[in-house]
DNA sequence: AATTTCTGATACTAATTTAGTATCAGTTAA
DNA sequence: TTAACTGATACTAAATTAGTATCAGAAATT
């Protein structure tokens, strides 16, 4: 069961080596070879943050990408909501015979509460964060 | 973002379905007609049940399948854990050139808490806690 | 004994999703 | 005018998930 795809996996390190350089654009090639992703799916990635607001971007010679909000601005869960939609489980799992009606579904409130909790704590985690504890760590070893 | 698939979801109904019943043996046939849930498809998941200790089965004419435990002590989280592995992200979010080290990486570790209060509380949604909360809003519905 | 109703084991196909590629038009800087 | 870039979008390939099929063997029924 994994929780993150490879769209969120990339686009969250993609906005983290962003949120590192704080100076001008940086081209997708270049991203995409520094992190190692897929160039054209890094483009598209990266149009997605852009359309969603997370990323602005200048076109043309010496244009590239860059973070359109402060590092600490950026919950993970905003990511995970582009590339993956909300949490959610499968269908109605009682549906047909034994579910009575979804609208007042015991079980379906404790699993959503899961589901909040999930997206509450993925909220708390930002780019920002991230950089920080990758900083602390890399300071630690020297 | 899906959290449970067809087998799970499929494989907690029969659950239910058989918990609800204590007398005998039930055939996965008629399961399948009950909660209409394909026949080889949930013959599968029931053979996955019973190699994992959760439901036992009597071969030949008559025969059929019960659960192997109280529902009670049958926890979602098992039957996730079958049929979907643990609970994990991606690959390491920041291998190659970001990530450090994985044994002391902060970030590996916040994300392994969220990681286990999930499990945590899918463990303390059991079977029988479900036909409980379906039970009583059946019987609200009068 | 033969037949029917069942599970055990396992191989297979189809559908869907995820991952990755390709292309062309347009923009800006040099 | 050319090279380095993004915007938009269509496409293919790989992997996963969902569902099907088959055959052997066990117990109850006749
Ligand atoms: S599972 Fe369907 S409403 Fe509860
Ligand atoms: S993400 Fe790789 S060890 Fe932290």
């Amino acid at each position: 069961m994994k929780v993150l795809n490879k769209e969120t996996d990339y686009a969250v390190r993609a906005l983290i080596s962003l949120g590192m350089k704080s100076d001008g654009w940086v081209s997708a090639k270049a991203l995409s070879d520094e992190q190692t992703i897929p160039y054209q799916f890094l483009r598209r990635i990266l149009q997605e943050l852009i359309r969603n607001g997370l990323v602005e971007s200048k076109e043309g010679a010496g244009g590239g990408v860059r973070l359109a909000k402060e590092p600490g601005l950026i919950a993970v869960a905003e990511v995970i909501e582009i590339f993956q939609g909300k949490v959610q489980l499968s269908e109605c799992m009682f549906r047909k015979q034994l579910c009575s009606n979804r609208a007042n579904c015991v079980l379906r409130h404790e699993i959503m509460r899961i589901e909040k909790m999930v997206n509450q704590e993925f909220s708390q985690i930002t780019i920002g964060k991230l950089i920080d504890d990758l900083k602390a760590v890399e300071a630690m070893k020297g």
